[in-house]
DNA sequence: TTGAAAGCGCTACCAC
DNA sequence: GTGGTAGCGCTTTCAA
């Protein structure tokens, strides 16, 4: 009778290391060396205890662990967007990285909103976790005031801040200088950038660099701001830049996932991509190579930076302080089928 | 100089309940109120202790309240591949809905391995998530073990088990004849599908309700199984359907990712697509819209999958317990440009 | 090789 | 309104 109420609690309310070493008929401790791998323990005894723990179905408690250990092995990882692959890719190579040494990873979307953002942070924060990559075009620096004494290893992507943190980032504007550069060469001189409307740090070098590389050129170039993002806002970039009398050879989208929306749009329209019009995207996802015409785009690493920032994250807890380094990442341009020589005249 | 070692100790050791009464000149207690916005507190009591743990950048450490309260404010959400858009679709809308809820989020990719699964589980156990879905295609039935006793809510997709949890499944068999009896009324009679190599529990329906329904109708079918999933396989199978000599008039892909390598590897074959060859999808990812042509599907509801998901935990949490429950949700189909009539005889 | 006991930082109950 | 204090389940000395 008794017995049974105890099972009917131990159905409830979770099995704990002293249910297990009652019914081992060991102390807590003995229990607590056999989970954790612990040596001292006699072979015969660590048998029994595992048994009970298979039986009892014994799950040790992570947060009882960790409020001893004054930390977790968990990496947090904060993005803007799952909806673009870019973050995507980067979080998917960090997840790689963290559990083959060990880590779990959790992850936290902040769509782009600078509030969830710093709850994002608190929250891993109350976790205690052993690192945090911010890979987020909307980081401030007073969101990351709240991680000043906490002691937690922090690498940003893309923004520099004054207190020295770690930073990774991509020579965006190189990149399109590049593509820019490219597309003058194969004939094109005035150009369409399609950028979504709102301004994000790193998309801000990108049109800077593109603006800038044309006027060098002396070569007419106009900004088309939709207001989705994502392949919509291609879509809705073409039909803006047909109805405009914007006469460009070349459209270079803000990332790939726009430039999927133009090719489409421009498809629908009966418009040939090459020969009429050239399209760029950039990031190179995946995707870009299997669109009708792949895509030509500037590569932005992304494995690199999972890489770089694991790395870092690593070396801030050993406490091989090197702070407020900072890594630049050479983006390089690749040609595929969708860019071609301007056909059209000046 | 006492006080400054004591600065050092904080900044170093995290900030606790203990250091913000001392510095506010009140107990934990107070402190506590404070933090959890109880109402029985003065109003300049509050404000003093706010500004302490401004001051001090205090951040509660979660791993001790959930240890306190048993459970912690996390739904695990585990999936199998992050690559496929399906299962990001489903984490997405879940994300969206415990954040409405107050729920953080916690998400595991399983890689399609069943021991990465156990582990995950084991994890999500381990911090007494207040709920489980597991969206994943490898389940078995001994992983659900773990479970057991731990009277954490789950819900699984598409796994029926004895043990009566509740399940969400889609009616993958269903979808599939709709499709193809659609291709067959189009005119088609010798198809192919396209399905990766490793057969998981969800992809055998389809593949089974496709080889019958092709019986019923006497109609010629093959599947090709290429050794790469996603766009690659695609890619790969279009190879070996035209070497293999079957002349398919159609060809079906297991999911939408699948049929973008399809479509592409017979863009560059010059194989005009309805024309020549319709393909179709399933799944009906949102790419599907921007391929060219864009993706004849079958439409799987995951955003209804993730509120089911998240409704069934609720009701488990609640203790309303109708265990056992399945939803299936019916497919449907989604006429696009990538099918057509066949334009071939017999 | 094993056990006892002191915390880890927090919540919640009970006093005042 | 506020403070004292007993745990939550675990790790980790220190003794035995």
């Amino acid at each position: 009778m008794w017995e049974r109420l105890q099972t009917i609690a131990v159905m409830l309310d979770h099995v704990k290391l002293l249910d297990v070493a009652k019914a081992a008929g060991v102390s807590v401790s003995t229990v607590s060396r056999v989970v954790n791998g612990d040596e001292n323990v006699r072979a015969s005894t660590r048998e029994r205890v595992e048994k009970v723990m298979e039986r009892l179905r014994y799950h040790p408690n992570l947060h009882a662990r960790s409020l001893v250990e004054g930390s977790s092995r968990i990496l947090g990882v904060i993005v803007s967007n799952l909806d673009n692959p870019f973050f995507l890719d980067v979080y998917r190579r960090l997840e790689t990285l963290a559990y083959a040494n060990g880590f779990e990873t959790l992850l936290l979307a902040s769509h782009y909103d600078a509030a969830r953002l710093r709850e994002g942070i608190r929250s891993l924060i109350g976790q205690r976790v052993a690192g945090i990559a911010a890979i987020v075009s909307e980081m401030q620096d007073d969101v990351l005031d709240e991680l000043d004494g906490t002691g937690i290893p922090v690498v940003c992507y893309d923004f520099t801040s004054q207190r020295g943190l770690t930073n990774i980032r991509s020579n965006y504007g190189k990149g399109m200088r590049q593509l820019v550069e490219y597309l003058y060469s194969l004939g094109h001189r005035r150009m369409a950038l399609v950028a979504y409307r709102i301004a994000l740090g790193s998309t801000e070098d990108r049109r800077r660099a593109f603006l800038e590389t044309m006027a060098s050129h002396k070569a007419p170039a106009h900004v088309f701001s939709p207001a989705a993002d994502g392949p919509q806002g291609g879509r809705e970039a073409v039909a803006e830049l047909l109805e405009s009398g914007f006469d460009a050879t070349a459209i270079i989208c803000i990332n790939d996932v726009t430039a999927v929306g133009v090719l489409k749009e421009l498809a629908e329209r009966r418009i040939a991509v090459p020969r009429e019009l050239s399209v760029a995207g950039f990031d190179n996802i995946q995707l870009g190579q299997y669109t009708i015409p792949s895509l030509t785009t500037v590569n932005v690493p992304r494995d690199r930076i999972a890489e770089l920032a694991f790395e870092a994250l690593r070396k801030h807890a050993r406490g091989d302080t090197e702070r407020g380094r900072e890594f630049v990442l050479e983006p390089d341009l690749i040609v595929r089928g969708s860019t071609g020589i301007c056909a059209r005249k000046g």
